[in-house]
DNA sequence: AATGAATGAGCCTTCATTCAT
DNA sequence: AATGAATGAAGGCTCATTCAT
């Protein structure tokens, strides 16, 4: 019996199940009927609900990624200090949210998304350019201007990278010890920093 | 025209042929047929030489795996000196060969490969470690064992943060600064190291 | 015009299709698409609802075997008497909806089928082993165990050898006189032993 | 090296790897390679000496065919009486040469392709017209022409009745009592008719 | 709101066959 | 005499997507 306001809890459902059955696979080569299934309904109605396959994925990796905002904006808001600021970002990156194993699959089978798909690639870079700038302003508030571009990057990559080992299931299966070694890089390239002023 | 002794030829092409076509599409969803039409060859063909596509993309990794280690085993003979061997292999990791924009993306979408197929990920996985231990031994003999394995698991990540990256044409599409962010982080943390003492 | 309960309708046409298809071409050889054709369905349609092309013959032979196991049920149903029991097993065994020359056809295909495929040799065995004790149940109770034994085996090998001969065009083409041929080894036979005694 | 008059070797190698190959199998789904590696030629050859894959399955048959009557013919030459001549013919066919078990698959997959390929269909037709002729000719000798042609046919569906058993492997697995059934049927009905003489 | 029914398009794979050597 | 090289054709199967209910 079919009742109403049902579309959200649908989409929710939907979305959920997406990022489970991508991250039970590791990669995108997962159907409709898989991930309908996973949500207890027809394969017709995630069509209907979004569109397309194409259009479910995107609709993923956006609630992906705006969960991961929120939690920026969050840890952000705690403090205005620099340093601190670095550490919200960082311990959000690793945080219980995105550190889970499905999560992290879906974010490396999204990555290699978007390099095939436009749209996936624009909201990727969206994404990415937030996340930068978030870096480069706290940084530069304790560090010259080019160091603080070449941290900022650092960190960056040095997340990805864990995050795909941590996809991959080689290296720390902690998120406490991905977030020492990020911590540690920051450290220790502020540090150098000081000794050479 | 058949002439005897096609079949090292075949291989080789086709090896390239995939690794060409995994690259322009960003991830493993090429079919045979494209390939085998990059390759100059009918897609039977590419059946008959290698069994089946999977079996052809395994190959692939191999001839990408096996063309990265002579290339550090080549890099580690020039030196003996522990930090020269460090910097032998990041160059290597971000050498022309290996920064090729075809190949890095071919490097990824085998990555990804490895989470559902338990041959790549054994494959990855010798490769990582080997990368691993090569990395370590050097560190070990200018760091104390704690931060040699710390350092090397910053490089192995940063590579790959690095790669992923550049896959995506995000960050440096020069090698040179991939390579001047990584050589940083290895003095940045030795210097560290013996700041502390 | 897809209308709600048509699964059973459409692996029935197929079912029927198959023996059909299965007839005319007098082997195993025939396509998917030949079938769903002649089902007026699409082949994907024949997939979904049966799972494979082997599973779609599995089902076909179990309609054909509980088909003439109905039959034969319904045959001793009307009488109790040995000899009555034996020639209903016969009659039904050249009926007229077993000797259909597809329907013949399609058994020996299948005949060949369970030399390479062990559910359809379980299925046959089944088939045949209850045939046999029909016969061999009815037969101790006219004749000594041995000779019961052998003339069961001569009735089955005797059905078998004309359906062949039918399958194949030759011999009578009138099940009337397979039915005469195999009556009448079973009268001689059973005369043989009282002449004996 | 290749030597002159190879031909003949090659082409019975093939043929007896084509029984060999059906025989294992249990159908005629057997491709020229595997044939042609059983019989440890290239298949280019098997397509060289025989023109195809029909025609090898046709001079096969034909060497089926003619190994049997050849058989026949030996058997008829060491007796003229009726009775004998009887014997000899289903000694033949489950004789040694004829009962191995791929020869006996092979003949019934070649009862197979009969329905569907007409020279399949002379070939074997030309056969079973002669073993026929062969029965009636000395039935008639000691029977009504009417009894003998029944008998004949009796003899015939039975022999082909057990040989499917025994290609599948049911029934007893010696040849002994195959022929045991079919003389005892044999005497039966002579008997039989006597008696009502 | 939801789904069963249905299909077109496409891919992997197999194989008989051909050809130059 | 013999074979490695190569392919066209075809079949089984999957899946996103559509549609009527």
């Amino acid at each position: 019996m079919p009742r109403v306001g049902m579309e959200p809890i649908r989409r929710k459902a939907l979305i959920e199940a997406a990022i489970e059955t991508i991250g039970a696979r590791g990669n995108l080569d997962v159907t409709m009927s898989q991930i309908a299934r996973s949500a207890g309904v027809s394969p017709a109605l995630a069509h209907h609900y979004f569109g397309g396959k194409n259009q479910l994925f995107l609709a993923t990796m956006r609630h992906l990624l705006s969960d991961f905002a929120e939690g920026v904006r969050e840890a952000l808001r705690t403090s205005d200090a620099p340093r601190a600021r670095i550490s919200g970002i960082i311990r959000q990156s690793f945080g219980p949210d995105q550190f889970v194993p499905a999560t992290v699959a879906a974010w490396l089978a999204f990555y290699v998304l978007a390099q095939s798909d436009p749209q996936a690639r624009r909201l990727l870079g969206i994404y990415g350019r937030r996340l930068n700038s978030n870096l480069v302003d706290a940084l530069v508030r304790i560090a010259p201007r080019a160091a603080a571009l070449r941290i900022a990057e650092g960190i960056a990559a040095l997340i990805d990278g864990l995050y795909i080992r941590r996809a991959l299931k080689h290296g720390p299966p902690d998120p406490a010890s991905a977030i020492a070694l990020v911590e540690n890089y920051v450290d220790t390239e502020l540090a150098a920093l000081e000794g050479r002023q």
